[in-house]
DNA sequence: ACCCTCACCTGCACGC
DNA sequence: TGCGTGCAGGTGAGGG
């Protein structure tokens, strides 16, 4: 169910974790994870690379792979490629249920673990996903702006090209309500339901408001609001990513919603009860006083 | 090009 | 206890 405040902790979770470690062999436990390609495909593919790096575009991981030797200095590298002409790097999207273990050689694999990595320092490298929603993909590093699901992304939310008159343009252009659009992430990266619901509370805009009728005021708002909301998230998530205890992100972060599941209680400004509407099977929440038509 | 609904899955909380 | 319903922090396909 990540965003991308958690998808962020995660990657900053795998990073300190599996750097520099050797996939030794790969265990693929539903197929369809991992389609079109065929798990012994995939198998042998990962077999004997390096982690080189851990990443984020969006709400993607990016898994960065090199042959051994990578991270070594030139000098003891001698005369072999650079990772970066050769390296591949595995996507993986979270989607709403998946999740990263780190289990040591004794620790039974839970259930719903459909990829294991099995590194060289005898640990395993788990990825669960209850609802089997989430993907992972193989693509060469040198081409990986032009993958398909990466190219079509928006701007990273925190970038310069995520400005008021990038968003001020990108809603001039259409006539969706702002939450359907701030779902979106080839218009603006790194919402999801919780946090596009929090943005427009915070920026106190209505979300059926429609994008190409929203003042040039209120745009800069609720570009302020984004990057607040998706901040102030990434600062303060806590827990579930204990690298002794092994890893997800979790249950455990801090909650700090001022509207998402809050229906009937009042607003923290002004006391009026929280509405809630469900549409496409998501909900909405917002104050019908702060936030009005 | 847009917009909406549904589909993909499992599991949990709820009311009867 | 069971069973039906609605809902879950995501996205893509397929229809209009």
């Amino acid at each position: 169910m990540p965003e991308l405040p958690e998808v962020e902790h995660v990657v900053r979770a795998l990073r300190r974790a599996v750097v520099g470690r050797t996939i030794i062999a790969t265990e693929i436990n539903l197929p369809k994870l991992i389609a079109p390609t065929t798990p012994s495909l995939f198998k042998r593919k990962l077999k004997n690379l390096t982690i080189t790096g851990v990443s984020r575009r969006g709400k993607f991981i990016l898994i960065e792979l090199g042959r051994p030797g990578a991270l070594l200095s030139d000098a003891e590298r001698g005369n072999r490629k650079p990772a970066r002409q050769q390296g591949q790097v595995l996507l993986v999207h979270l989607r709403m249920t998946g999740k990263f273990l780190y289990l040591n050689s004794e620790e039974e694999l839970p259930k719903h673990s459909h990829a294991v990595f099995y590194l060289d320092n005898e640990r395993r490298l788990v990825f669960r996903d209850q609802r089997q929603f989430g993907i992972m993909r193989l693509a060469p590093a040198a081409q990986l702006s032009q993958t398909k699901g990466i190219a079509e992304l928006a701007p990273e939310p925190f970038s310069e090209e995520f400005s008021v008159d990038y968003l001020r343009e990108v809603f001039r252009r259409s006539t969706r309500s702002l939450k359907t659009f701030l779902l979106d992430q080839t218009r603006v990266l790194g919402l999801g339901n919780i946090y596009a619901v929090e943005a427009l509370f915070r920026a106190r805009i209505n979300p059926f408001r429609p994008v190409n009728k929203l003042s040039a005021k209120r745009v800069a708002r609720l570009h302020a609001a984004i990057q607040e909301v998706l901040d102030f998230a990434i600062q303060h998530i806590r827990g579930g990513f204990n690298l002794e205890e092994g890893f997800s992100y979790g249950e455990a972060f801090e909650r700090f919603w001022q509207v998402y599941e809050r229906e009937g209680e009042a607003c923290v400004n002004c006391g009026t009860r929280i509405r809630r509407i469900t549409h496409g099977g998501r909900s909405t929440y917002w104050c019908p006083r702060c936030q009005r038509r």
